[in-house]
DNA sequence: TTCTATTGTATCGGTTAGATACAATAATAC
DNA sequence: GTATTATTGTATCTAACCGATACAATAGAA
């Protein structure tokens, strides 16, 4: 395996972290970015560490940049993890190790961190993941199929989700889940995916139709054996 | 001047702050916890750092102790300010040498630093403010009648006044802001303080009342003409 | 042509909020 | 004692909104 340069200590606020929890929706199901480190089967939000010059959000939206290949999207934060035992010191050998990094207990990557999470919404389709080359594999993970992660970042993707539900009516959180036109079917499937619950059709439509912030265009054909729903667009603002 | 004991760099994490919007209300104004650092005119939130040894949460409760006398209280996170110009080496060299230190423009304390933001309701009344030998003096001020605060720590006040304002409804602001028993229009002087904006005294008091989370007890009389309101109390959980 | 599943919309009932009205005071003025 | 005043507690009207229900309008299959 390539020796990777691990990041140097002189370089970045020591003890800062950021993750990031980036929500996606497949058409049917909201879906978050998770890396799995080369061969170590330790799973983790990506994230990174804040550089000396670095404005905490720049360096949060470059870092997602460079680990993810995900690139123009809008990060909000939503919560900074504090705990004292924000550390696993085996976890992050297992990781310089399959690297063949040998670094000893007081290595500044194995102690505390303080993370500040972030959250974003993007349009699945149009992204292809990258990974870099501390990761194996990065990919999208439904809610309820996500492997173990590493430290809090179960947490951070618990906070990061009511965050999200808390402000669904006031953000369009269509506008960057959906394509560029999509039915109310699917509209409402992205409300469903959050709130993890269903929702009243009729009265979804209302609701939505209501807030005046779609375009009808023409209807979509499925090819199926019923009426053929309409296509939408978000206003331009 | 008594020379004080600097913070030890050695024993907290560099370049993490903290910083806390505490509010109280007089029984008219919503008024928040600002600090005048001795003799130098500077004027600022209650902060500090956190030592290595301290989870995030608990650093901020007890600094807020320690520099307001202010204890048992809860606290929450609203924001984490962490941009690269978050430093005001002038205001901290005054600060210091008010106290016979002539600090060097690379001490770890002119440095940049990432605060976590907090925010707290306390009772106005239950507080006698005192403040730390860092601090001339600590008092209550009205959100409009604020003096220039160091740093960002204008923007942290809004900031804590916007998670307040939405979160309003949920949290029974109430209960930490008001004594023991209070009238229906205390209640609504506070969602008016924290609102900022006029209520309809009517549909509030239906609302609340809807609520079921008050018990009514006896009539206060106030020595005006007029009926006298009931108090009420928060119904204990 | 009939049938089926889905969509778009209208309508009914219940809940909530602003607006208005009004009776019930507590103290004062007379 | 009686009238006056400001404030409080509550009821009522209307408009907005949501869940539930109903139903017509399809697109394609049978």
């Amino acid at each position: 395996m390539k020796k990777i340069v691990l990041p140097k200590k002189e370089d970045f606020i020591p003890h800062l972290a950021y993750d990031a929890v980036i929500f996606g929706f497949n058409g049917t199901e909201l879906k978050i970015v998770v890396l799995e480190y080369q061969k170590t089967n330790h799973f983790a939000l990506p994230g990174g560490f804040v550089r000396h010059n670095q404005n905490l959000d720049e360096a949060v939206y470059q870092g997602v940049q460079n680990r993810t290949g995900i690139s123009d999207i809008q990060l909000e934060q939503c919560h900074t993890f504090g705990h004292q035992n924000r550390r696993d010191i085996k976890v992050l050998k297992d990781i310089c190790e399959v690297h063949d990094h040998q670094i000893s207990d007081d290595h500044w990557l194995l102690g505390r961190f303080i993370s500040v999470c972030y959250y974003a919404l993007i349009n699945f389709e149009d992204v292809t993941l990258e990974p870099d080359e501390l990761s194996d594999s990065v990919g999208w993970y439904g809610l309820d199929e996500l492997p173990e992660l590493m430290l809090d970042h179960k947490d951070m993707v618990s906070k990061a989700l009511e965050v999200l539900q808390k402000n669904i009516d006031e953000k369009l959180v269509g506008m960057n889940l959906l394509p560029e036109k999509f039915t109310m079917k699917d509209l409402q499937n992205v409300y469903e995916s959050i709130l993890q619950k269903k929702l009243v059709r009729t009265a979804f439509q209302r609701k939505i139709l209501a807030k005046d912030i779609l375009v009808r265009h023409e209807k979509k054909y499925t090819g199926k054996a019923h009426k053929a729903p309409y296509l939408y667009s978000f206003k331009p603002v």
